[in-house]
DNA sequence: TTGAAAGCGCTAACAA
DNA sequence: TTGTTAGCGCTTTCAA
């Protein structure tokens, strides 16, 4: 690889000068500019980034901490995130925390050491604790951990009473709930959106809600025990798709029909949704959007610092499907 | 942040004891090793890892480039090569290529400049060629570019004979083909292995194989006129799960009854076929193996740079759902 | 308009 | 067993 100093030599200028016309600043001739580019395109020079890195304290990075990339709300939100990433040439770094908050804090310190420049964190164990050493910023989706930390999030709340609502708007009379798990940021406010809404009915009580894991495979399970367990149960408010899903092949497998039976409404509204029979009706997340305004301010946070917090939030949107449908 | 400088002075040592110490390499006294030890924990010392870089001209940062991160067959590889990447102290950095040529090249010498050790690619469109200058080792999924690159891929072409054989030997008599795009690197390995099996057929015609996208919406499009136009199609090998999902969406239009009328097996073994009604035969590809194992190949090429091309084929599942059956 | 030189934080010869 | 020093490749003050 070709340095700085093969190009000055080349060009018959010292290092400084070629380092003026790379990042294009200071004063220099058009005559002496032409050589140097000539040098550079002869000896197909490219400047080390690492070089760079370490004299500015900064390495055009930006980290992506997701519970799994697995779980298909996050590829999308990771899409989004690098696009906007690479637009401003920055590079993109994924790590999947397993909701362990101690890979996060492995991660968050090997990355300070890399100088990364901003963290992007879905994560419900991290506290404003972890990130007071931390001088690079960081936003955090889904959940806001404190006023002092900026974050893009949705009416997590607003959606669970939008969804609830509207299964008792086609007709559901027992309306059951599965939860995510209590470790999860938003689960909290889903259970309170639901309450919201059926708390106060005669027939309520805790047995109507039970807690997942935001899995498929759990879903399908407890789905299939609170199914056979209170057989009047016509609608189920499901704290996200996966599991969502898990309550159709439950249902399916009991013989029970959905949406005749059954009202079935998830949350999030990823693709899966389309692909099951009959289709899921869900509250669905702008995904993409905040996957880009999150890395978005995150750029923004990283090239003014002095900037205050930030935090915005998105709105959800009920789509209906094939898994509720109005009873006569 | 402290430096090896301050931590040197409060130790009352040299630099490059403190860095003995930290590396553990080189003669140290137990004494001063402890004094030295007690002024890092003093001061939280990290040694910053930019600077390591640049001396030691390599990051500890390896890459992957899929095509999207959104296709559900990716995340489980990503999670498979930041999981290796990750226990040997490795970060991850991943690029989605959207199969752009431009882009490929682009993360690549992006990613050179910043000295990341290695590459796992996933492309159709990378070349012998454009990997020519750079030094970093690279190894390959899904396809061989040439003799010369190390790869892990699987056997699709008799994949692709296993599920056309096996929907010849459960009955059915006319097989269709939707085949990837033309421009993804497998795609031609599946429709040969469809072909060798059915390609002397008397029945046999060019108008049973279809080119899809490996897109679950368009599968859905192209499976309806090709259903309709040939209504004696009892079974269809599909050359991956997402567009085989589509099959049986575009079946369930027609109402085409699978697997009664219909058998519909796909490749892959990706969990969405778990969850679509019926759930989908497929032929599964040990995903996440293909991804440690090109991990692990990749770091060791990365050590032993001497090593020469290493070349690992891995073998696929027939796995038995719900979308083909047994005629009686 | 250009160059000399210091320095970002670290490691590794070489010397002592 | 430890320290001195050069240098990884770049940017930026300062002086010319």
């Amino acid at each position: 690889m070709a340095t700085i100093r093969d190009v000055a030599k080349l060009a018959n200028v010292s290092t400084a000068t070629v380092s003026r016309v790379l990042n294009n600043n200071g004063y220099v001739n058009s005559e002496t500019k032409k050589r140097v580019n000539e040098a550079i395109e002869k000896l197909q020079y490219r400047p080390n980034d690492v070089a760079r890195s370490l004299f500015k304290g900064s390495s055009k990075m930006i980290a992506l901490f997701v519970p799994d990339i697995k779980n298909p709300f996050f590829p999308e939100l990771a899409r989004a995130v690098e696009d906007v990433t690479n637009q401003h040439n920055y590079t993109f770094i994924l790590c999947n925390t397993d909701d362990s908050h101690e890979k996060e804090v492995t991660y968050l310190n090997a990355l300070t050491q890399k100088s990364v420049d901003g963290f992007i964190i879905v994560s419900s164990t991290i506290t404003e604790e972890d990130l007071h050493h931390i001088t690079s910023p960081v936003i955090s989706l889904d959940r806001k951990f404190s006023s002092k930390i900026s974050s893009v999030t949705v009416n997590n709340r607003k959606g669970a009473r939008e969804a609830t609502a509207y299964l008792q708007s086609i007709g559901c009379k027992k309306i059951a709930h599965i939860s995510g798990p209590q470790t999860a940021s938003n689960t909290e406010e889903r259970l309170k959106g639901y309450l919201d809404v059926v708390e106060h009915e005669a027939w309520f009580n805790s047995n109507y809600v039970v807690t997942g894991d935001y899995r498929f495979e759990n879903s399908y399970e407890i789905a299939k025990q609170l199914l056979t367990n209170h057989n009047d149960i016509d609608g189920v408010f499901v704290a996200n798709d996966l599991m969502a899903v898990g309550v159709l092949k439950a249902a399916e497998s009991l013989h029970i029909k959905i949406p005749e039976q059954l009202s079935v409404i998830g949350f999030d509204g990823i693709t899966i949704g389309l692909t099951t029979t009959p289709s899921l009706t869900t509250i669905q997340q702008p995904i993409y959007e905040i996957g880009s305004r999150a890395a978005q301010i995150l750029l923004q946070l990283i090239d003014h610092p002095e900037q205050k917090v930030i935090q915005e939030e998105l709105e959800v949107t009920l789509i209906e499907r094939d898994s509720t449908k109005r009873k006569e």
